[in-house]
DNA sequence: ATGGTGGCGTACGGTAGCGTATGGTCCCGG
DNA sequence: CCGGGACCATACGCTACCGTACGCCACCAT
């Protein structure tokens, strides 16, 4: 996430590869991750890419991994909270994903996504990230009290939505989007069993 | 939705390349929808292809376009519900895009939307159907005696939910699908303002 | 019958991209 | 100082694809 500083290598790693990949994939898509594109804006030629990678399967392949650990490590991240305030913490992860905030995230995350619907591989990958994910947030509402099921079911909601809200254009529907949100936000993490609910939790 | 019976046309004309692209676009994506690749479909060579369109982005645009309004189409059918029937709609709404059953058209939901990220043009056609399935999902909740914004907030969250579902890969996460995706629809439907909700409408 | 037009095939030029082969350069250890 | 390996450039062949130019033919009206 910070490249900036180190600029002036000259030695190009896997590393670097890969994370010039994920930037491309988050502007153009898998279909988009050429090669020769990515060599281009490396200011090198494809001879130092097939240096490093068998082919742009290889590429591909490392790309998917990378991203799993730092979804990961995200995530775990994401996830913990101080005992008590667990509620808070359900909150936030919604508003993390909710937001521009993080929007260059949400566009790797929507551009694996559609990869994973054609390629097996991807898709395997992203079945792991899903489902440490759901895992993660579910314990989070069991740790607000919530039964089990419900906890699932909220969390499966929590997801979907922000994925989903990602992929909508809404503009021309409401004038005020931060209230909906909010809203939305409470339908989902408020639970009938969670009556230590704060109002908005912003 | 029913090429089947017309297998011996001689003839093409624009409508039929166009469903057939529709078709590429729900298996390959927007990248994959190339006109030879199209033209092989059709036994045909390219110049047919040239006769009728001006060039790829011709075709691209006539897509956009035939789904829309087959779009528009489908939602003023699915959100208009007899009086008194509003919830079990609600439900039947949901019920909709979020089974299996209609996969080839959320297959070719989320490539346009995938589209939309990218494309401008593909990006307002997406968001004036969202902004009908929208108002149309809302007035089914006013209806049932929602308040507007509640209604608002809900009908968001069916949206981004089925979406955002069909993205994920939550196999491993729970044994029971079924009922998960009825507790979620109960979520999204069942209001503190519908009294007259049934237990789960299926 | 004939010309002309709709619908398509053929042929071609051009580009983008993948992958390979091979040669060059710098650096580092002995 | 020199040999080898890490890293990269150059050059090439190949395929997929876009778009154009033009030829062919069936069909229909006059």
């Amino acid at each position: 996430m910070e490249t900036a500083p180190v600029k002036q290598r000259v030695q190009l790693d896997r590393d670097a590869w890969v994370q010039a990949a994920i930037e491309v994939l988050a502007e153009e898509g898998v279909a988009g991750l050429r090669v020769e594109v990515l060599a281009k804006r490396l200011k090198v030629t494809q001879g130092s890419f097939y240096w490093h990678f068998q082919d742009r399967r290889d590429l591909l392949m490392a790309v998917l991994h990378y991203w799993k650990e730092g979804r990961i490590r995200d995530i775990v991240k994401q996830t913990r909270a101080q005992p008590g305030k667990e509620v808070e913490q359900i909150y936030h992860v919604i508003d993390i994903y909710s937001t521009t905030r993080s929007r260059r995230g949400m566009m790797i995350e929507l551009a694996v996504r559609d990869w994973a619907r054609r390629d097996a591989e991807a898709s395997a990958i992203v079945a792991e990230v899903d489902d440490i994910r759901l895992r993660c947030a579910r314990d989070l509402f069991i740790a607000c009290g919530v039964p089990l099921e419900e906890a699932s079911s909220r969390c499966m909601l929590l997801y979907a939505y922000v994925f989903g809200l990602s992929l909508m254009v809404y503009e021309k529907f409401d004038s005020d989007p931060a209230r909906l949100k909010r809203d939305i936000a409470d339908l989902i993490a408020r639970s009938a069993a969670m009556k230590k609910a704060p109002e908005t939790a912003e």
